[in-house]
DNA sequence: GCAAGGTC
C-alpha cells in the first residue's frame, strides 16, 4: 500500500491551494471539522497518498486551572506562580479530534503552517494532536514557503526541513507572560476600584501589555493638548501685483514671537517699498507611487479617508476575500513576490466599469514595475482578484474594494513628477520667497486624486527685477496644539512600536474603546475618557514602565532570545515574570497614588449606586439605584428603567434579551420562599408583545395607562417563541390554583421548584438534583412540558447510579412521586380573592408554544 | 469578568 502523508495548513484556504498545486487539481475533497483534500502523488521518490487539511489558527490557548478562576478566592499575586493549562481554543470545532483521526495510518506529517513564530507554535500544537512524536518511524517535516503560489509550494516540498522548537517555545513564553501579567493586574485593579466607585462605566478595569500602551498613546496626546500654552506670533507678508495677479510673499524668518521686532521689520519694509527678485530656481520633484498594500496601510486609509474603524474595515476586507474579490487581507508585506503575475492581475480588471479604461491604458502602454517594498514572507500585498461593481458589493465593501484597486493600479503606474519653482525676493535687507508647482506627469495620482500635487503657477519674473509693494501685512496668530490622536496615527504608532500585529491592532483599539477608556469622535479621533486618563496618569505616578510601549518590546526582546536558542525557555519565563511580579507588588503597595486620581473623578459607591447591567441601546453600564423606588439609570441615554421592588437584583449571567439586547437581571423576592425570576429591564418597562394585559405586580384595572412603579413584564410572562427564558421555554403546566402557569425557577438549585406566574402557588421538585431544565418536548398525555433532571450521583433514585432522567411531573410516576406543593407568600394583591381555580379561564393568551393554538391542557394534579 | 495571538 502506498505510504500516507498528512499535510496540515493554518487555514482551510491554504490547504486548498497546496492540494491544488501538488495534485494539479486532480484531488477529491471531503468535509470534516475542516476540509480534507486527497490525491496520489510522488513523495520522496515513492508514490504516496496525500491528505491535506488545516487547523483554524491556534488549536489551543492558555488559561489558569479552575482553582484560580475565582476572583475573590484567588490573590492575584499568586497567579505569577500558578500553573497554566492549554485548552482547545474552540472546543466545538473538534480540531484535535479531527487531526488525530486524519493522522491515523499516516507515516509522514508535513507542516504547512504560516512561516512566522505563531505558525511555528501551531506546528507543535498539530504534532501534539496527531501523536506523531510517539512512534519513531513516523516522520515530521516542516514546509517553508514564502508565498502560496504553485512555484513556491513545489519548491518548499522539495526542501522540507524540521520544525523549529525554539521559535515555538518563544510563543509559549509570550502566552504565559501575557496571561499572568494581564490577568493579575486586571483582577487587582478591577476589584480595587469597583469596590470603591460606583460610576466607573466599565465592568472591567483591564490591563494588558498591548492595550495599555495603546491607551497610553491616546492619553499622551490628550495631555499634550491639555498642557499646551498658546503663544502669540507675528509674521510680515509683503504683497506684489504682477500682470494683474496678487502674490503673497513668505518670510524666510517664518514668524517672530516679539511684536515690537516684527513691527520694526514691517516699518522697514514699508519704507523701502520695492522688492528685488534675487533668484529663481526650478527643481524637478518626484512623488513616488505607493508600494504594495499591506493590512496596516489599508486600515489607516480606511480610518482616515473612508471613515471605517479597523474592526469594520477588516470585516469588510475579509468578506471581500472570502467572496474572491481581493487577495488575503492579513499581510505585512508591501513587496510583490518575484513570480507575481501583474499582467494577469490587470487583465482581471480590464472590463471593470470604473477602472477598465485605466487598466487598458496600462496594458497597452506598459505598466511600471512596482517599487520593491518589504517582503516579510507571509502573504503577498492585498490586490484585486475579481472585477466587481458597487451593485455587487454594497456601498461599504465597494469603497474598500475600490481602494484596493486604486492602490494596486497605483503601484503599477508611473511616479508623479512636477516642477517646483521658487522665487527669492529681498526688501529692506529681509528675504522672502514664493513657490509654485507645475505637474508634468500625473502618474499614479490620476488614480488616487486625493494625493495629487496641486498646481500653482508663478508669474514670469526675471532676476534683478524690482517691483513695487502693494501692501504689507503684519499677521498675528497663535500657536495651536495638535489635534487629538487620529486612529490612523495610532495605528502608525502601534506598528512603529511593535504593539500588536496586523490582526490584533484592531482588537486592541476596539478594546480600549469598549472598556470606555477612549471614545471615537468625529474624524475618527480618539479622545480619552476620565477613566482612561486616570489610569494612564496613575501608571505614570506609580511606575511609568507599565504604560510605555517599551513594555511590549521588552517582552519581545526576551522571547526572541528563546526563539534564537540563545536562552532557556523556562529561565526566560521565570525571569520576566519575576520582574513583573515585583512591579505588581509595588503597584499594589502604591495603588493609593492612582486612587487619588480616581477620587477626583468618580463618586463612591454609596453615592451613586452601582453599575449593574448593560443598556441595550448604548451598551454602557446602567446604574442600579437601590433606594426606593429601585431603578436602573442609563447615564448615556438618560433613561430610567424601574425594576421590581423589595428584593435583591443581580445580573443574570450576562445573558441578553433577544428583542432589545439589554442584559437580563434576576430578581429574588425576600424571604425563604422568595421566588426568583429573570427580567429584561427594557421589556419590563415596555412590554414588547400585544396582549400582555396582566403585568406582574400591577392590578389589572391600573395597567392600561402608564406603568406603576415596580409593575412590568418579567420574562415569565413573555411569549417570545425561542428565547430560553420566556414563558414558552420555562412554563411547565397550568397552575392548579389559578389561571396562571407554573414556571421553572431558574436559580432555585438545590431546592428546585416551580412557581406560578400569577398567584402564590409553589411546587417543589426533586431536591438535590444537579440540574433541572425544561425541554422542548411536551407530554403526550397532558401536554405539560417534559423536564430533564440530572440527579445527584449519591442520591439518585435511578438504577445503576444513572443520573439523567426526563419525564412529565404529572404523568411520570417517578417524578410525580417526588414533587410537593406548597403555598408561598402572595405575589401581589388579587382583587378576586383566591384564584379562580383549575378548570376555568384556561387558554391564557400567553400560554403556548410556537404559535400553536392553545387548548385546555388535560393535566391533572390528581394526587394533590 | 481577566491577556494576546491565531482564524472564522
Amino acid at each position: 500500500m502506498a505510504p500516507k502523508v498528512l499535510m496540515v495548513a493554518e487555514k482551510p484556504s491554504i490547504a486548498h491551494s497546496i492540494a491544488t498545486a501538488l495534485s494539479a487539481g486532480q484531488m477529491s475533497s471531503r468535509r470534516g471539522s475542516t476540509e480534507v483534500h486527497e490525491f496520489e502523488a510522488m513523495f520522496q521518490g515513492f508514490k504516496a497518498h496525500y491528505k491535506v487539511t488545516s487547523v483554524i489558527g491556534h488549536v489551543f490557548s492558555v488559561d489558569f486551572p479552575a482553582a484560580y478562576q475565582d476572583w475573590t478566592a484567588t490573590d492575584p499575586l499568586t497567579l505569577f506562580q500558578a500553573p497554566v493549562l492549554k485548552t482547545e481554543s474552540n472546543p466545538k470545532a473538534h480540531i484535535r479530534k479531527h487531526l488525530s483521526q486524519e493522522a491515523r495510518g499516516c507515516g509522514h506529517l508535513v507542516l504547512w503552517l504560516d512561516c512566522d513564530r505563531e505558525g511555528e507554535n501551531i506546528c507543535f500544537e498539530v504534532i501534539d494532536c496527531t501523536g506523531f512524536h510517539t512512534t519513531d518511524d513516523r516522520k515530521i517535516y516542516r514546509a517553508r514557503f514564502s508565498s502560496v503560489t504553485e512555484k513556491d509550494i513545489k519548491k518548499a516540498m522539495n526542501n522540507l526541513v524540521a520544525p523549529n522548537r525554539d521559535e515555538a517555545l518563544a510563543v509559549d513564553a509570550r502566552q504565559e507572560i501575557d496571561l499572568k501579567v494581564g490577568v493579575a493586574f486586571t483582577r487587582f485593579q478591577t476589584s480595587y476600584f469597583q469596590g470603591k466607585y460606583g460610576n466607573l462605566d466599565s465592568s472591567v478595569i483591564s490591563y494588558g501589555p498591548c492595550q495599555t500602551p495603546t491607551l497610553g498613546f491616546c492619553v499622551q496626546r490628550y495631555l499634550q493638548i491639555n498642557t499646551f500654552k498658546p503663544e502669540k506670533f507675528w509674521a510680515v507678508h509683503p504683497y506684489i501685483i504682477h500682470n494683474g495677479y496678487e502674490l503673497k510673499l513668505e518670510w524666510e524668518r517664518i514668524r517672530l514671537f516679539d511684536p515690537d521686532v516684527a513691527e520694526m521689520f514691517r516699518v522697514l519694509i514699508v519704507d523701502d517699498g520695492l522688492v528685488e527678485v534675487t533668484g529663481i530656481s526650478e527643481k524637478q520633484e518626484t512623488k513616488v507611487r505607493p508600494s504594495g498594500l499591506n493590512t496596516v496601510n489599508l486600515l489607516k486609509v480606511a480610518s482616515s479617508s473612508l471613515g471605517f474603524g479597523p474592526q469594520l474595515a477588516m470585516q469588510l476586507a475579509e468578506r471581500l476575500y472570502t467572496q474572491g474579490f481581493i487577495s488575503y487581507p492579513r499581510t505585512e508585506s508591501t513587496a510583490y513576490p518575484s513570480s507575481f503575475d501583474y499582467r494577469g492581475a490587470l487583465e482581471v480588471l480590464k472590463n471593470n466599469s470604473v477602472f477598465g479604461s485605466h487598466v487598458q491604458t496600462l496594458l497597452a502602454n506598459g505598466y511600471v514595475k512596482p517599487r520593491s517594498g518589504t517582503d516579510v514572507g507571509d502573504h503577498p500585498p492585498i490586490t484585486p482578484m475579481r472585477s466587481a461593481s458597487e451593485d455587487m458589493l454594497g456601498y461599504d465593501a465597494w469603497r474598500v474594494y475600490q481602494y484596493v484597486c486604486q492602490h494596486f493600479l497605483g503601484t503599477l503606474s508611473p511616479d508623479c513628477k512636477y516642477i517646483r519653482t521658487k522665487i527669492d525676493f529681498s526688501v529692506a535687507g529681509e528675504s522672502f520667497y514664493c513657490s509654485g508647482q507645475n505637474v508634468t506627469v500625473k502618474g499614479f495620482t490620476s488614480l488616487m486624486p486625493w494625493l495629487a500635487v496641486s498646481e500653482k503657477s508663478l508669474p514670469r519674473l526675471s532676476k534683478g527685477e524690482k517691483i513695487e509693494l502693494t501692501k504689507v501685512e503684519l499677521y498675528e496668530g497663535n500657536t495651536a496644539p495638535p489635534d487629538y490622536l487620529s486612529e490612523s496615527e495610532l495605528i502608525s504608532l502601534m506598528e512603529k512600536n511593535g504593539i500588536g500585529t496586523d490582526a490584533s491592532i484592531p482588537v486592541h483599539i476596539n478594546n480600549i474603546s469598549e472598556r470606555n477608556y477612549v471614545q471615537v469622535q468625529a474624524g475618527r479621533r480618539l479622545i480619552p475618557t476620565a477613566l482612561g486618563v486616570s489610569l494612564i496618569r496613575g501608571y505614570q505616578c506609580i511606575d511609568p514602565d507599565l504604560c510605555l510601549p517599551d513594555i511590549r518590546s521588552f517582552i519581545e526582546k526576551q522571547i526572541t532570545l528563546v526563539s534564537k536558542g540563545q536562552a532557556d525557555y523556562s529561565l526566560v519565563v521565570r525571569h520576566v515574570l519575576a520582574q513583573f511580579q515585583q512591579k505588581f507588588s509595588y503597584f499594589v503597595k502604591k495603588i493609593e497614588n492612582m486612587d487619588s486620581l480616581f477620587e477626583a473623578q468618580f463618586s463612591p459607591l454609596s453615592d451613586s449606586g452601582r453599575m449593574l447591567s448593560k443598556c441595550g441601546k448604548c451598551l454602557r453600564y446602567m446604574k442600579y439605584i437601590s433606594s426606593l423606588p429601585s431603578r436602573l439609570f442609563c447615564g448615556t441615554c438618560e433613561e430610567v428603567y424601574y425594576v421590581p421592588q423589595k428584593g435583591t437584583i443581580k445580573l443574570y449571567k450576562e445573558i441578553t434579551c433577544p428583542l432589545d439586547n439589554f442584559e437580563l437581571l434576576i430578581f429574588s423576592m425576600a424571604g425563604p420562599d422568595g421566588k426568583s425570576f429573570p427580567l429584561c429591564p427594557y421589556c419590563y418597562n415596555n412590554p414588547p408583545f400585544e396582549g400582555i394585559d396582566t403585568l406582574f405586580g400591577a392590578s389589572k384595572a391600573g395597567s392600561t395607562g402608564k406603568l406603576g412603579k415596580g409593575a412590568g413584564m418579567p420574562c415569565f410572562m413573555c411569549p417570545h417563541p425561542t428565547c430560553r427564558h420566556s414563558l414558552i421555554a420555562q412554563g411547565v403546566c397550568a397552575c392548579p390554583e389559578c389561571s396562571g402557569t407554573l414556571v421553572l425557577d431558574p436559580v432555585s438549585a438545590p431546592k428546585w421548584r416551580l412557581y406560578c406566574n400569577m398567584c402564590n402557588c409553589l411546587v417543589f421538585l426533586p431536591e438535590g438534583a444537579h440540574r433541572i431544565t425544561t425541554t422542548r418536548e411536551r407530554c403526550v398525555e397532558c401536554e405539560s412540558t417534559i423536564l430533564e433532571v440530572d440527579f445527584n450521583k449519591k442520591t439518585t433514585p435511578l438504577k445503576d447510579g444513572a443520573t439523567l432522567y426526563t419525564g412529565c411531573i404529572l404523568c411520570d410516576d417517578l417524578l410525580h412521586s417526588m414533587i410537593e406543593m406548597k403555598h408561598g407568600k402572595s405575589f401581589f394583591k388579587r382583587t378576586g380573592g383566591r384564584g379562580r381555580g383549575r378548570g376555568r379561564g384556561r387558554g391564557h393568551s400567553s400560554r403556548g408554544r410556537g404559535g400553536r393554538k392553545l387548548q385546555d391542557p388535560k393535566m391533572s394534579f390528581r394526587d394533590f
